[in-house]
DNA sequence: ACCTGAACACCGTTCAAGT
DNA sequence: ACCTGAACACCGTTCAAGT
């Protein structure tokens, strides 16, 4: 016994991330993952639970690459900030992007952010009791846009005419919020 | 030769639409549509190309049941019905529509509900060059929200929060508009 | 024309066995 | 402690055969 480890944790969840912004989601399949590693499919079952805790793991893996809000600037400028971040990482993981409207936030990281947002909407002025709503109705417009581009809704439009679709919708909805 | 068809395309579609809506998309295998309707799985394929195809019809079956819009209601009202149409759609069959955000409006149904929608941004002022993006816009925040609903990003809220919330989004999105 | 039986490659997952 | 081999139930899909 006492044997080295060739794989950990990490290591799946990345060889998956890296498959599924390939090939797509449907490529990542416990035998895809395994030989990405140079390993057996069984092996991963040590390091992960089955194929949902994967796909779990594959969405935390992606929301820690969210790049905590600057400091020091306006309000307006941190959610804008923020929104290009997050459409760049929708853009980056097309395949695992469309997850995130399957489950709540729950990571320390994505807690830690929307917390963030909810001061820049308490510091833009929003009445205390309406903060978390304004948060899930600007997160909504900003999520359905950026799946619909990563998902295929968008197809037939060019990435200038998104672009500007998206500009658009960040000052509707900054809009919004004074 | 010259047998009586005991299925057709509507009846494999419906029965996976009935299978996705009690117990999810992962439900719906060729196996379990096929004995939905009393048939080995290979039988569907008389009538189905594949499962992409049978995923695309479910779809198709679903955008047919959206109701047009209302005939002489303002348009501030006529929009207001359709995004309460779609959002009860949404939460009719949970396991189908998020696959919406994958592709464009194709069917002629859809085709001829979005022109509705063109119409009614067009008399409530829109300039005709900013009308096709106020529709994407539009349609991605409904759908983010809807879809976030039904896929479980919302899990933690209750259904009166979220008829509350979009209320809410409605107004702020005809807000948007005039 | 429409459905079935047999068959194949692939998938997720388990369990006992090896180092 | 970590990985493998063998095995199982299930999945989508094909093809030739039956009525």
């Amino acid at each position: 016994m006492g044997r080295p480890p060739r794989i950990d944790r990490i290591a799946v969840l990345d060889a998956a991330l890296a498959l599924a912004d390939e090939a797509g989601l449907g490529a990542v399949t416990m035998q895809a993952v395994a030989a990405e590693l140079d390993v057996t499919p069984m092996a991963l079952y040590r390091h992960i639970a089955n194929k949902a805790d994967l796909l779990d793991g594959m969405v935390e893996r992606v929301l820690t690459e969210f790049p905590p809000p600057p400091e020091g600037l306006t309000w307006s400028e941190r959610l804008s900030t923020m929104a290009h971040s997050i459409r760049r990482s929708a853009h980056r993981h097309p395949g695992v992007f469309p997850l995130l409207l399957q489950r709540p936030a729950a990571t320390s990281q994505s807690l830690q952010i929307r917390d963030d947002v909810y001061r820049a909407y308490e510091e833009a002025g929003i009445p205390s009791d309406r903060v978390h709503q304004t948060e899930r109705l600007v997160s909504s417009a900003l999520l359905g846009f950026v799946v619909s581009e990563v998902a295929g809704r968008f197809q037939n439009h060019s990435p200038q005419v998104l672009d500007g679709d998206f500009e658009r919708l960040l000052q509707l909805l900054a809009r919004f919020i004074e």
